[in-house]
DNA sequence: TTTTTACTTTAAAACCGTTCTAAACTACTT
DNA sequence: AAGTAGTTTAGAACGGTTTTAAAGTAAAAA
């Protein structure tokens, strides 16, 4: 399936732009960043896009559930390619995000969820610290 | 242990905004809060503390390990009275969070740490949505 | 096709949580 | 009491994100 095919399966119209940042994050290579991580990349490939659009962009791809946004209290939002059921490392020193698969961590008895609520999906966080 | 004691345990002046923010922080009771309800409290109170103090204090506490912050993606910093290792849901559309005490999650199969790295903590989020 | 409609993009301003600045103040040490 | 190191504060600055409103574009209707 192409990209243009993906953004209409999403419901999404296949503007220039959206088509601009599926060429870039679509790719099959998956990855971590952020708004401004995603613009620069526009700018070198020869293109431009406000940052307007570029948060339009991706608040409509991660509704849609062609990107995740990943739980973290760093002051800048951090999206992920990878929409796989899948956990971080955090370092927090750098920021930086490490993929943790899902075979790799076995969450073994869950909690009761709460009365009328739903689990709408669980992120686990290891926090890292660099060794002495 | 007074507050006193703890602030001064914990390497702290004593002062009279930190003793007005561990009165209220340090009673027992754990809850989880943002800076401004935090000031919102302080008003409501009698007293009243600049935001860049209550911000201020917020930042020492947590360094000492008097308080935590809990990790999401929400714009406002989330902060937690509670400082034993335990674990939250999270409702995405108001942002509250509920505790899940450590027995009532089990993780078995941790992920290799990274070289050079050591676990500085995980933290489980299980997001909730509300049941049709 | 042409026309109409709804949706999208944009630059610029606004917003808002948080941090910085630098001067006044306070807790602790000597 | 005097010295000093740490703290508080109002207000400005900062930085990421959203809003505004006008111009542009994609899809639907005629
Ligand atoms: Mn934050
Ligand atoms: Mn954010
Ligand atoms: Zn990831
Ligand atoms: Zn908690």
């Amino acid at each position: 399936m192409n990209n243009k095919e993906k953004l209409r399966n999403a419901g999404l119209r296949p503007t220039k732009q959206r088509m601009i940042v599926a060429d870039i994050l679509l790719n099959g290579f998956n990855r971590h960043f952020t708004a401004e991580n995603l613009q620069d990349e526009i700018n070198s490939s020869g293109n431009s896009m406000s940052i307007a659009t570029v948060y339009n962009c991706l608040k409509k791809f991660k509704n849609c559930g062609l990107i995740k946004q990943v739980e973290t209290s760093k002051d800048t939002a951090i999206f992920d390619t990878n929409t796989d059921y899948h956990h971080h490392f955090l370092n927090e020193e750098t920021g930086e995000l490490i993929d943790i698969e899902n075979e790799e961590i076995s969450l073994h008895k869950l909690p009761e969820i709460p009365q009328g609520y739903l689990n709408n999906g669980i992120e686990v966080i290891i926090k890292l610290k660099r060794h002495n």
